[in-house]
Formats: C-alpha cells, structure tokens, sequence
DNA sequence: CTGGATCCCTCACGATACTG
DNA sequence: CAGTATCGTGAGGGATCCAG
C-alpha cells in the first residue's frame, strides 16, 4: 500500500504521490458530484478492477481526502466522501477538464459517456459571466444519460436524473460538443436534426451562451533560428 | 507508446491520459520555470531513468504540450519547452502544489530539494495581496540550493541563481517551511538561529508576509448519523 | 445484492549498461 | 550530451470467489 513517491521535498511532488496515482483523480471527479458507494464508483469508473478500487480509496482515506462513512439503518450500506481537505480539489478538478477538452476529438470506438462526468464537464465549461440575469433550466438526454442544469443569475446546479419542468429539453449525442466548442451554431444544430428539442426552443441559444469549450491556443511555428 | 486510456469520453480524462503518468507533471513543472535540455531535466527529476524521461518526453510532444527545438550554432544542443497549450497548464501546477504543500511534514531521509522545485514552490506560497507597494528582493540558500526573488509591487520574480544586491540574503534549512506555514515566528527564527540573515535582517518580517502554506481544513468528525 | 478479497498474467516502470 | 538497449520487478488488468 506504499505510495511510491518522488524523492523530492516539494508541496506539488507530494500532491503527485497522493493522487496521481492512476484511477485516483477520478474518483475524485465522481466524489466531488457527492457521495457514493463502492459500487456506484465501480459503475462509473469503466474498467477499473475491483482491486484496484479499494487499494485507491483506502489510500485516498489515509491521506485525509475521503472519508468512509456508514450510512444509517434503513438502508445499510457504505458511502464515500471527500474530506474538507479532499473537496479543495474542486478547482484543480475544474481546471484540468478545462482544459483537457480543448483536445478532445470524437469519441473513440470504445468510449463512453457516464453521468458524473457530464456533470464535472457542464460545470467544467460553465461560463458565469454569460448567466448574470438569466433563470431557466434544462434537461439533457444523451443515450441513456440525463442530467438536468438550473441557470440561477450567474450560478448553476448540475444534478444526476430529469427535471419534469425544465424550460427545454435537450436530446443529443456528440453534437453537443461541436455546440460547446463552437464548430456548430445552434440554428445548425436544430436544422440538421442533430439535437432534438422540446419545450422553448429559443433557450438552445441562451444555452450556447453559458457553455464554451474554449479552442486549443495557435502553437506558433518553430522558430528555426538559423 | 500507446498512452493507456480511461475509457471515458471526458475532458478530465483525456487530460489524464496525456499528463496523468507517473513524471509526466514533474516534467512540466520544471519546463514551467524555462527550456531545458534532456541532460537538466534528468538531474532536477532524482531517480527518473532516462528511457522513461525519453517516452514522457515523446508523448508530451505528440500531445502538443513540448515542444523539441534545436538550439543555433554557439552551442548546437536540443531543449525542450512547453507549447502555448502546455503553458496554460501553469495555475494548475500552482494550485496543486498548494494544495499539496499543507500535508508536508519534515523532509523524509532520502528526498531532496532541486532548484525548480524551490522555483515553484515560491511562486505558489506567494501572496500577491501582502505584496502591495513592497519593493524589495532577496536571496535565498537551502544547501547548495539558490535562487532569488524579486518583489514590486504585487509581482514577483522568482529565479535560479544568486542575487548580489540582494536586500536581505537568507540560508535556512528545514525552518523554511516552519516559516511559511506559521509554525515558527521570524522572531523565533532569528533568535534560534534557525536561518542565517545576511542585510537587512528586519526584511525577514517583509519575507514571511509575503509567503505562506495555509493550514489543512479541519476534517469534521464523523457525522454518525444515529 | 453490496463490498470487497484472491488469483494469475501482462506490461509499464525502474535500474543499469551502452552508443552516436 | 542525448539518448537507446536490455532485462527484472511490481503495479495494474481481468476474472473469479467469498462474507455479511
């Protein structure tokens, strides 16, 4: 259960050591959207051995960042939490799957799509500013995943599961992405059938507005100093 | 060369997988001080082997976050610098050293400080707020460690190397870090001789103001809901 | 059914030596 | 200086099994 570590004395090498370890940022990702169960981690973490799972969370435990908690009688079961220590990461979190997704393409064959990362990622790609004023909400459907956005005059609150009375709801698959990054403009995205809506349908654009992928900076050509 | 994959069609993830290998961030955390050749970055990372500092090398590359220049003719030699893309991976690499810094305790036996450790962990600590209208500098030397730090008026430069004009020069040990996270005054310092000032000895004061680890969160104990 | 523990196999990593 | 080559080890992957 020894962490390998790095040799050095420094805040960000021991920041490595403790979780970046491989899987372990991402069960931070899934804790940060709340609470889970072994099980609901091992669902949303695809591919990651049982084994594995536990050897993380009982390092994440050691090192302070989650918490094992036993829930009360009517349904008995474990849950895991951050720490206080652990939710700081909610920015880190934030940041790098802002920037991850600038480089992010089309899914590969084997990829998917699990609710707790579209939760990170509209809250990864929200942008505050575009939402002083507005109130609406949202539900969004892609394949069988459904999350729901409350727009609340600069703040949002993504959650798991339908919202019955949402302004708009939004069926799509990878178009939401070209929507997000701007390769697709809503108006494209309703005549092409890419997105299905229903409910105000004007909301797509106010929706464009408060998500943004930002582009991949222009890497300037080398300077083949002669 | 295949970067093992999450799985996921996630922005967080794809970050992960391109920078989520073990050395991969200490890499980036030296190439975030300046351009370095293979042979400095070898020795800032205690312990990499080179055919591992050559993949990570090779896959930051391709991810288009290095970038492989070779040098003119002076000294024809080959340096590796962050893209624009990889640059924008700066706040991160501050803010998890942050975080990382509050669950350091004493140097273990075998660690070490480098030059771009001490380079990051200065930048991180740094308080902009405590350095209005402070125009000042110092040098600092922890072992054969030196480096220097310019402050004016809210920024700050921090610098390998020495400073001669320097208005206060410091030699510590570990009762650097008992500084910045508040677990020793300046006072005690001086009085115990634990730092060696050379100057303007009452810029020690200035010096711990500006710098600073804040405390771990208190973790509230167990909710154990009855 | 949840919450793991145990097994085996593979490949990435680590140490060392060597080359253009 | 800037890497390649070789080889051993141990962490990660995958399946299965087990206790409450």
């Amino acid at each position: 259960m020894k962490a390998r570590g790095y040799g050095q004395y420094c805040g960000f090498a021991r920041a490595l050591e403790v979780i970046g370890e491989r899987w372990s940022m991402l069960v931070i990702r899934d804790l940060l959207v709340g609470p889970k169960r072994f099980t609901d981690l091992h669902r949303g973490l695809p591919g990651i051995p049982t084994n594995i799972l536990t050897s993380r969370l009982k390092e994440l435990e050691e090192a302070g960042i989650v918490r094992r908690r036993a829930l009360a009688r009517p349904e008995r079961a474990i849950v895991y939490e951050l720490t206080e220590y652990g939710a700081e990461l909610e920015d880190i979190v934030i940041g790098l799957g802002r920037w991850g997704a600038k480089q992010l393409g089309d899914p590969r064959p084997d990829e998917v799509v699990t609710i707790d990362s579209m939760i990170t990622a509209f809250r990864t790609t929200f942008q505050p500013n575009a939402a002083k004023g507005i109130h609406t909400s949202f539900e969004l459907r892609m394949g069988d995943v459904v999350l729901h956005i409350k727009v609340d005059d600069g703040r949002i609150e993504v959650g798991a599961g339908p919202l019955a009375d949402a302004q708009l709801k939004i069926e799509a698959g990878p178009a939401i992405k070209a929507l997000l990054n701007r390769e697709m403009t809503a108006v494209e995205a309703i005549k092409s059938g890419a997105v299905g809506l229903t409910g105000n349908k004007k909301l797509l654009g106010t929706f464009v507005d408060l998500f943004k992928i930002d582009p991949m900076p222009i890497t300037k050509s080398d300077a083949r100093a002669g």
